[in-house]
DNA sequence: TCTGGGGTCCTAGGACCC
DNA sequence: TCTGGGGTCCTAGGACCC
């Protein structure tokens, strides 16, 4: 194996019940679970007597009566993210944020500034610990995919580097679930051919696992299967889309509820759009019916961050599914925006309001009375092109 | 197991264009 | 009257991850 081990998976433990433990001296040692409905996250205590992250409320009580059930306090977890995040950025400039928990640092290149990744790893783990105070797993290997596998392998509070010379034995022997996209679904569709391990499945011919799994998912654990994973950590990537969505129980729900609802998903997202310099293109509206079965409907429009022009949008795609939810009931409702993109220059001085044909040409019309009909055609043009940065006026005035 | 909330990526069909 | 191939975009659904 060609490479050296430059990649480090972080990765903390047992994130929302941790940062409990840690602000509430009484919850330590004991289990914790954070969430009611369902379990958020687990302590490791509470991980001990079976209790698993989605598991329902319900089971999660039975199997450990005596477990401290915690609410979610979400501003508590992504202030430590930040915290986190901090040290990761001050240890290299090249980190890759997975999750609110978890990141990919390559730290190849820091040997003579900060030492071997060995070295950093374990710095890292402490900072984290003192500064933080919270336990956070290290994986160093010399691909991402073997990185996150190491963490994972290594948990809880703990650091396993896997050298290049020890790939093989390492990940091998495996079961293929660790794979990384590997969900039951393609677990179960592997049990029955009889591949159960890592390297069972690197056995397979790659047209093979592609036959059986799809053509991009075969290929991709086909090749993680063979040690092979050429990707880069990346820090340049940025969110692809934002959601938000809300579980509604099985009562039914009249018609003016769901608006309101579907309106304060709309105006939180279309802030958070704000807030990140985005716009974005595709409205999705997301439903799960009575029968718990779940349906998407979008609509792509020009990019937006208003918070009228989305609201229209999933308004009109709730209205054409209203027949089917008044039919069959909704137990979930919710919102992604997609096709995300920076709102650079996608804010004139004028008041435009993007994806409201009846807005721009009122301020064509004012264009036109103040530098003259001759001024318009190119920013006419410009105005009706999502690319559009600026007012383009005439040079005087 | 009676089922949260936040995301990513892939597939497949149809519309439309050249 | 029947018949091309390639590319992009949109929509809907599904698997997977934390």
């Amino acid at each position: 194996m060609r490479g050296e081990a430059t990649v480090l998976h972080a990765d903390l433990d047992a994130f929302y019940a941790s940062v409990e433990q840690r602000d509430a001296p009484e919850l330590r040692g004991r289990p914790v679970i954070v969430g009611g409905g369902v379990v958020l996250a687990a302590s490791y205590e509470a991980k001990a007597r079976g209790v698993r992250t989605a598991m329902g409320g319900r089971q999660a009580r039975d199997l450990c009566p005596d477990a401290v059930v915690v609410p979610p306090r979400m501003e508590a977890y992504s202030a430590a993210s930040r915290a986190v995040f901090a040290i990761f950025r001050d240890t290299t400039p090249h980190v890759e944020g997975l999750s609110i928990d978890e990141a990919f640092l390559e730290v190849g290149g820091l040997r003579r500034l900060s030492g071997t990744p060995e070295e950093i790893a374990v710095r890292l783990r402490q900072r984290v610990r003192a500064e933080v105070g919270l336990a956070i797993s290290v994986g160093v290997a010399r691909t991402k995919f073997l990185a996150k596998v190491a963490s994972a392998v290594s948990k809880p509070d703990g650091l396993l580097i896997v050298e290049p010379d020890r790939e093989q034995s390492f990940l091998l022997p495996l079961p293929v679930e660790r794979l990384w996209g590997v969900g039951a679904v393609t677990a179960e569709k592997l049990h029955r051919l009889g591949i159960r391990t890592v390297g069972e499945l690197a056995e397979l011919e790659a047209a093979t696992a592609e036959r059986l799994l799809g053509r991009a998912a075969g290929a991709h654990l086909h090749a993680l299967a063979r040690l092979r994973d050429p990707r880069p950590v990346d820090s340049t990537r940025r969110r692809r889309s934002i959601g938000s969505q809300r579980a509604l129980g099985s009562r039914p729900r009249t018609a003016d509820e769901l608006d309101l609802i579907l309106t304060q998903i709309v105006d939180r997202l279309a802030r958070r759009l704000r807030e990140g310099g985005r716009v974005c293109r595709t409205v999705v509206l997301r439903l799960r019916f009575g029968d718990f079965v779940k349906a998407t409907r979008s609509h792509t429009v020009r990019p937006t961050d208003r918070t009228s022009v989305v609201l229209d949008v999933a308004r009109t795609l709730l209205a054409a599914a209203g027949p089917e939810i008044a039919e069959r009931g909704i137990t979930l409702i919710g919102l992604s925006l997609a096709q995300l993109s920076p709102a650079d220059g996608l804010h004139p001085e004028l008041p435009i309001e993007w994806g409201d044909d009846a807005g721009l040409d009122t301020v064509l019309d004012s264009v036109r009375q103040r530098f003259g009909a001759e001024s318009l055609s190119r920013a006419a043009q410009l105005g009706r092109d999502p690319g559009w940065s600026t007012p383009v006026l005439p040079e005087h005035e």
